[in-house]
DNA sequence: AGGATTCCGAACTCTTTGTTCGGAAAGTAG
DNA sequence: CTACTTTCCGAACAAAGAGTTCGGAATCCT
């Protein structure tokens, strides 16, 4: 998928309908059961001019992950210019927000169309993102973690992803604001002090405990 | 795709064939890449015999997918009763092992082949199984929860996932026992009990601390 | 041994994919 | 506005894979 600025207003034009089509019949029937006609066909595009801007179906979808990605790290900077200086990680409450924007490819995504490829690329750029962040911060306070910052990283990452899936499907209740700060919370401080449950409440506490 | 007992031996064999196919392809090559063909090829069975026993390739993986649940639950109770009552969710360490002996089967899924169908479904039980269990221990301590407990359950699911996925990939260095332990600990305690680090360094914090 | 079931493989239809090409349409630059 | 370039269209084509059918051979169960 070509993702260069795109001077032709009809290759623009096109390019976008193909996209918006596919996110559309990928909501409605899956992106498995999707032909590329269907796909000319609800664009209102030739089924040759398709060809003539990707190779097959992931790559259409490809192009869009990519944008998308693009879109939320070109905005990054001045959000963290906002805050403050010296952090490596992506505000949680932006990508929720941006997600929020963007609600119909996020889902997409995180229901794993696709072959899964979309919802593990960006699994990994979060969780990268949030172990820099572990272990710049770790680094400057010269703490020694009792849990190895991989591992938490990719602990947290899951948290995130799977609340995000939940929530952007509709129907939490939540706003992008108040998932963020129970994600924190509930992160930060742990299920004892979420929950009020001692730990030998937790699931897989039975192979632990005395 | 059929799950009766099989009481042929002639359909006991190639149904294992051909499951054994789908998988080993499945690693190789990425389950969408996968024809018909090539699994049967794989297999050393008739391409009309494939359609004797399931309609397509997911159909397959479906009864794959199903029948290793069914072995993992069958095995649950005696699990269970070996440490205490009235628990009702499923002891992680016990779902370490299990990934342990059938690690191709777990990628296969994990890895959200198959359209990710197979992954959810995963998903969805083990998030059940996870929120049943804090509401009946939230209940049984008359418990009242600073963060609800659907979003407790689904956040925790999150981190089983993921660490899961990636232990199951190999190469982490850690046992069942030890992943278990590390997962407990992080999700219980909490992050900052965790590493050390101030809530303040966070990923997202910035957006919630004055 | 006998009857039922399953497997095989070859042939066939149908859908979808991916490519090609010449003419029409629309865009851009000057 | 003109001239030149690029894109779009649609139809036609080859190739691959999906799914079905059927008679005969092999295998299983009892």
């Amino acid at each position: 998928m070509d993702t260069k600025p795109a001077g032709d207003r009809r290759v623009r034009r096109t390019r976008a309908a193909l996209r918006r089509a596919l996110v559309e019949l990928t909501l409605e029937k899956g992106f498995q059961a999707i032909t590329v006609e269907d796909i000319t066909e609800r664009a209102d595009v030739g089924r040759a001019t398709f060809y003539a801007h990707c190779r097959d179906k992931e790559d259409l979808l490809v192009g869009i992950v990519r944008d998308l990605a693009e879109d939320r790290e070109r905005l990054l900077p001045a959000v963290r210019q906002a805050h403050a200086q010296g952090f490596t990680g992506l505000p949680v409450k932006y990508i929720f927000e941006h997600a929020e924007q963007e609600r119909p490819v996020y889902q997409v995504i995180l229901r794993g169309e696709g072959d899964g490829r979309a919802l593990r690329e960006f699994t990994e750029l979060i969780r990268k993102r949030a172990e820099a962040a572990f272990r710049d911060r770790a680094a400057q306070l010269g703490a020694t973690p009792r849990i190895p910052l991989d591992l938490v990283a990719r602990a947290w990452t899951g948290e995130l992803v799977g609340l995000l899936s939940w929530w952007v499907e509709g129907g939490t209740g939540y706003s992008a604001a108040e998932i963020t700060a129970h994600l924190r919370d509930l992160s930060v401080y742990g299920r004892v002090w979420a929950t009020g449950l001692a730990p030998s409440d937790a699931p897989g506490a039975l192979d632990l405990m005395p």
